[in-house]
DNA sequence: CCCCCCGCTCAGAGGGGTCTCAGAGGTTAT
DNA sequence: ATAACCTCTGAGACCCCTCTGAGCGGGGGG
């Protein structure tokens, strides 16, 4: 089984090879962050600059999914997914697109299956949408039944945004969320407060690393109250969740 | 079994393989947001532009059913109905009109057990009105008893157009009608406002995802009225329909 | 043993998302 | 023709979420 580069099983196609994911935007800074990030996956990924470059390489790379900024140099990114879907009518798309503009444009992508984000994003953002989109369209190969994370006691069914611990609801906020998600999709692993900040905030995020600890606080609150804990300060490291020694 | 993009089972032939559906429109975009809705459903769907090509593509195709604009570039979609019956008199039509043109000679079509929408339409009823044709016409395999759709002690007759909450009967809009049911068709998942507004409202709909706000409002004083919520909102992200925690 | 620094938590400001009301405009039914 | 209903817009209020700053506590090194 191939793996990520952070030693989680990685999502694969139905005869085991990586899925292919391409990713197209005009920033070079951008698109590196996400090739990186999406290549961490254990997805094999390319990269394209603009429309012309993003269909030539589709064509030979054959992608099961694409990262496709709505804004291009030389066309727009409605017009790509119309060429790709001509040529490979199974391929998912995820739009990146700012948060003022065209969001009138954008109707009629969700309901064909494909899906957006709108810039600022975060990396986790990026990523759970995008094996979302993936798990839906069969495309990738389950190694378990379903959109739910489990550590211990733990369970996030993300579908439904819902997370409880030991049978009890737990009621979080969207950043709550994408943290515990982040965590609870890297258990027994210390993860640092810089890398949290990477993944889980904006990559336009100016604040301080203080926030970090400032949520793990929320979390610990909602997650742990009264419970065995399961979320430990590594200090001078960063965090980590892991169940109760058994 | 074979199951949707959207996790739900989907509507099979008798032998368990996709359903299959041609969609004829010459306007590029609505062929291309028609086609990646019902392929969403789990249908395999094929495309064309003219009366021409999809008489040739329904040759090869052998669809269960037909989306068929009215209006053709080179005929007209009555012409096509009547070749496609010579050759495969099985097959469901769903008609595309324009709200005044011709809704007398429509008539008589409906009587033959077909059916029709009128533009601007929205896909949640294009998709629910196909999804009766093909069970009426004993194309499709049923997976529950009928056109109901239940949640908790929520009730849907889609037939009948009948809801009711608890035994009591709840009555809705025509808007109110095709929230819910997509709500109802996505139960425990969390759906954004994008994606309600591009599935319940026509694809002309210019206006912001405010209306959703407000139509969830409206469903809540019917369907929520002193009783336990079903309808929650999960803020940044979108609403859910979930029965109370049993 | 003491001090320094890292991490934790509280309090509060600011912003943004959501809810609801009121009303205009259009359509359908009587 | 009139009434009833349905749909959508706009505005305002409210509440939650996010982040900043400051003070406190504890652990570990000197």
């Amino acid at each position: 089984m191939n793996t990520t580069r952070s030693g989680r099983p990685a999502l694969t196609r139905p005869d085991g090879t990586p899925l292919r994911v391409l990713v197209v935007d005009d920033d070079p800074d951008l698109a590196e962050v996400l090739t990186g990030a999406l290549r961490y996956e254990g997805w094999e990924v390319r990269a394209a600059g603009d429309g012309a470059t993003a269909l030539a390489t589709a064509r030979e790379l054959l992608p099961d999914a694409v990262v496709l900024d709505v804004m291009l140099p030389d066309t727009d990114g409605f017009a790509v997914l119309r060429d790709l879907h001509t040529t490979q009518p199974d391929v998912c798309v995820l739009f990146l697109t700012a948060r003022d503009a065209v969001e009138d444009r954008i109707a009629g992508i969700t309901a064909g299956g494909d899906d957006y984000v709108t810039k600022p994003f975060s990396l986790e953002e990026v990523v759970a949408r995008l094996r979302g989109l993936l798990r839906r369209a069969g495309m990738a190969r389950q190694q378990e039944e379903g959109p739910r994370l489990v550590v211990g006691d733990l369970v996030m069914d993300e579908d439904a945004r819902e997370v409880t611990r030991a049978g009890e609801l737990v009621e979080l906020s969207p950043t709550e969320f994408e943290l515990l998600r982040f965590l609870m999709r890297n258990p027994r692993r210390v993860l640092s407060k810089a890398q949290i900040l990477d993944r889980v905030w904006s990559y336009d995020f100016g604040g301080q690393a203080h926030v970090v600890e400032l949520y793990i606080s929320y979390l610990r609150k909602k997650v742990d109250a009264g419970r065995e804990p399961m979320i430990h300060t590594v200090r001078g490291a960063g965090y980590v969740l892991k169940p109760g020694t058994r």
